[in-house]
DNA sequence: AGGAGATATAGACCACGTCTATGATCAATT
DNA sequence: AATTGATCATAGACGTGGTCTATATCTCCT
């Protein structure tokens, strides 16, 4: 099999002409080049240049060689190129999943001042439950998975991010409630309003009650943050959602919280990444942001 | 500047999915595999590979550099086989210069064969006089030019071809000189049909006829052979013909010869090439078949 | 005639690519 | 649990082959 040094060579001499200006070219001294010539023409058995006082010219079959050779080198300078963008973050995609409600309302700044430094980077925000979101990162279709622990995974490094504080809170219709101290009991009294079954913050919820000997059933079960809120503020019942994802409606006092006779156990947002697997540039320079 | 066999091991290990298979592709160890693959990730700053348990397979990154290089491989691929069928001869072209009369009446029967023999080899035949032949041989723009000799030129090398008798032929009308001797002198009282001007033959005539103090001025002149035999038969003077190309018309009595009193002196079929230049292997197999 | 440029050749040298040997890890056996 | 058979990684030794310097040869141009 012929050495595919050669066809670099082959590509300089012929493209320039001149066996010592691809030498100068490849930085190399003109006998290797020759030397390199002639090599590759032996083991063609086919001349591949005449050679004439003033450098080299290409003979018919050289013609036909060169035809296939320089695509061959245009691609593989493509190919460096892109590399090299790749590597200083001109160029690539970062893939992370996650749920929405974290994407919005925790990690927006993040990727906003992550795609202002680098704006080559294709973002991809692939949102789904935690277990399809560690089911993703397994098959590699995503770098970064951002979600709420606890993760137990022996497979995934996982790596705290921000700790949330999840809080139940009520609209206008329940202001008899602002200044009591409830009781977990006495909180299932009223119309509970939950996120979807599948969700971490949900498990976690229902989990605590249990912990104290009572069962929390919804009346409304709800998908997104947002209609968190909104039910909880047209008075439909008493949202749980996370206070940190509710700053704004807090502060104008379309909701408030309710104060319980506990506190709530705070929750903690991790990244997770597989571990042992490298990371690619773009995925641990955004870490890097977050941190 | 990166080592382009680092590509080539690349493309078998993304190809393969697997070190050692990579490895046994190349006629190397698993180990140089490793290395090189090492290198190449280490030269970019990028890597290319996940390490599995049973094998390799591509990053992110990895992937994009593949679509690189595989397409690059693929050529290369492509003009190592088109190499060997040029060196081979199961394709290539042979590029042949010289007059139509030339190709038709003597080099027809060798085309033939050599195509017989070398089917995949394009022949181009290109006609035209002998000084404009010499010229395209000098531009490289065919391998070898078939012509009358005598050619002096120390930028060509001249073989010497078959040997062709040139003589003066008429048709019935002039049945009359059939058994005649005639001078060179007495001919010219004849109505004579040369080939045109600048060609070879037409030269050594008016030449033959200087040096006995005559001047031979044709009252037709043509461009084909064709036309000089056809001429003839219909009486409209007598042509001048190289005597092998219209043995036929003389074996059927369409035309005969006019015998004269002195012996024409023969006229020598050369072949030229570039001296000093490489020869095509096509060219040269052309010219072994001719000998 | 001489100089400046081109490529070819010869021979020496040493870097680097390749090898062997071994280690580490994982998965699928037994 | 232990064994086997894969995988890739690492270390170090070896020797080939690519590169260099020096020189020759040729052509063209001043």
């Amino acid at each position: 099999m012929i050495n595919y040094e050669l066809y670099k060579v082959f590509y300089w001499a012929a493209k320039t002409g001149s066996l010592s200006s691809a030498a100068k070219s490849l930085y190399l001294t003109q006998p290797s080049v020759s030397h390199a010539i002639k090599q590759l023409e032996e083991s063609f058995g086919i001349t591949l240049f005449y050679r004439n006082s003033k450098g080299v010219s290409l003979t018919q079959e050289g013609v036909t060689l060169y035809s296939y050779i320089e695509k061959s080198q245009i691609l593989i300078s493509l190919a460096e190129e892109k590399m090299a963008a790749l590597k200083n973050l001109d160029s690539g995609e970062l893939r992370i999943g996650g749920s929405d409600s974290l994407f919005k309302h925790y990690l927006l700044p993040f990727l906003e001042s992550y795609h202002q430094k680098y704006p080559g980077i294709k973002l991809h925000l692939n949102h789904g439950t935690t277990p399809e979101t560690i089911a993703f990162l397994k098959e590699g279709k995503i770098d970064l998975g951002v979600v709420r622990m606890p993760i137990v995974d022996s497979q995934l490094e996982v790596m705290m991010g921000i700790q949330l504080q999840d809080c139940f809170v009520a609209g206008a219709h329940y202001a008899d409630l602002k200044d009591q101290v409830l009781s977990l009991e006495s909180l299932l009294q009223y119309p509970i309003i939950l996120f979807s079954r599948n969700s971490r913050v949900r498990m976690a919820i229902t989990e605590l009650f249990q912990s104290y000997g009572y069962q929390i059933k919804p009346e409304i079960e709800v998908g997104s943050v947002d209609l968190l809120i909104e039910f909880a503020r047209k008075g439909l019942g008493i949202s749980y959602i996370t206070k940190e994802f509710i700053s704004k409606e807090l502060e104008e006092g379309s909701l408030f919280e309710i104060q319980l006779d506990l506190k709530m156990p705070p929750s903690q947002v991790g990244f997770m990444i597989m571990r042992d697997m490298p990371l690619s540039n773009a995925a641990s320079k955004f870490i890097e942001l977050v941190k």
